[in-house]
DNA sequence: TAGTTGACATACATGATGTATGTCAAGAGG
DNA sequence: CCTCTTGACATACATCATGTATGTCAACTA
């Protein structure tokens, strides 16, 4: 009943994934001594470099920490929703407001892509990523929106809420400017509804 | 007639750039080192030290030219199409393929915002970018779009650009990704359209 | 109880950045 | 034409970060 070894591994990760989100959000990747780091969490590099792949391998384990808890805040949005359409607007506009979270910001949405790459082919990518994309294809096989490219569609639109965040997070009133940008987004995710009949203009 | 002392100071620093658009390209700002990329421009640090503040004034330095070079493009575009509507897509559509590139993707696109930070804050914030937003505007008070917020959009439809160029670049056929996101854009971007009297469905 | 595994710390080698100092040619002035 | 000063650039040095190799001691196993 006493800490069991298998429990100890468990707490030294935890320990470090923790540091490692506290100190990459508040000094970012590229200025994060992993000296320090481990300090902060009561270890050494020793520690680190035995449970992940470096400092690389740690960035990697703290985004899936991230994101895993990104998703279920999402889920539970969509879940509180009223249709399928209200939950996937509901969910971009959680994911732009969280977003600007600088533990988000910077961790997974400026230094990820820059160290890991294109998020897509993370080992684990992102799964608010697919979430979206998911939604649109059964948005679409329900009939409640226009057939597009789904994955294509889903990079546009996590795009535009990836930097509308950015902007937000960095403009002098972020509530004005969040207020402005999800006005602006669903002006562009109307486009996805289903058009009557000849009601669209030809392009001028 | 001879060299002048200027004209080699100019020389030099093109010099530096023409390296570090290189190097940062193929390599990535982190995995650069200054010591191999001013011995590729025939150069040592010390030079780098005296032009440049540093490897983050340098890589500024280098996407001020790479922004330079994309807005000369873009801008041509525009002035050969028909109507400023018309400017404003194929612009985008454009920008989307330029942003294909490994030295426009992965420096200014990529390293740039982690190193730099929010893109619109830049000491020479993106033309690029603000371009986009000039064209919503003058858009608008021509009436050939609805009124929206302009800052706001303008951040929205850039960032869809973006993330969708990043997809583009690492997906296996960039060629039929290419399609089907400038397909998938120009849906979004008709919402953008006015609107007939009533012919929009409300939300289901 | 003794032996082995492995979690974690310590020690070391390498290389990168930034700075301080040195050198030598270009331009100014008498 | 000669000297002095400026500054463009190189060299030398201090600091520090990563990664790896080695060591140690507690936990599980037989």
């Amino acid at each position: 009943m006493g800490r069991t070894r298998a429990d100890m591994i468990i707490e030294t990760r935890a320990k470090l994934i923790s540091a490692g989100r506290r100190t990459f959000a508040a000094k970012g990747y590229a200025a994060t001594s992993l000296e320090e780091l481990t300090a902060e969490a009561g270890l050494t590099r020793g520690a680190l470099y035995h449970h992940f792949d470096g400092k690389r391998g740690l960035l990697e384990a703290v985004i899936d920490q991230i994101d895993a808890e990104m998703t279920e805040r999402l889920l539970e949005i969509f879940d509180q929703s009223e249709s399928r359409w209200e939950g996937f607007t509901n969910e971009l506009v959680a994911y732009v407001e969280m977003a600007t979270e600088p533990e988000i910001q910077r961790v997974v949405l400026l230094d990820g892509p820059a160290v890991l790459g294109d998020p897509s082919h993370w080992p684990r990518q992102l799964t608010c990523l697919q979430m979206t994309m998911g939604n649109l294809q059964q948005l679409m096989e329900e009939g409640s929106i226009r057939t597009v490219n789904a994955e294509a569609m889903s990079h546009l639109i996590s795009g535009a809420a990836l930097l509308g965040s950015l902007w937000i997070a960095n403009t002098s009133d972020p509530e004005r400017a969040s207020r402005e940008l999800v006005e602006s987004l669903m002006v562009l995710l109307s486009s996805l509804l289903p058009l009557p009949q000849g009601s669209r203009p030809a392009w001028p």
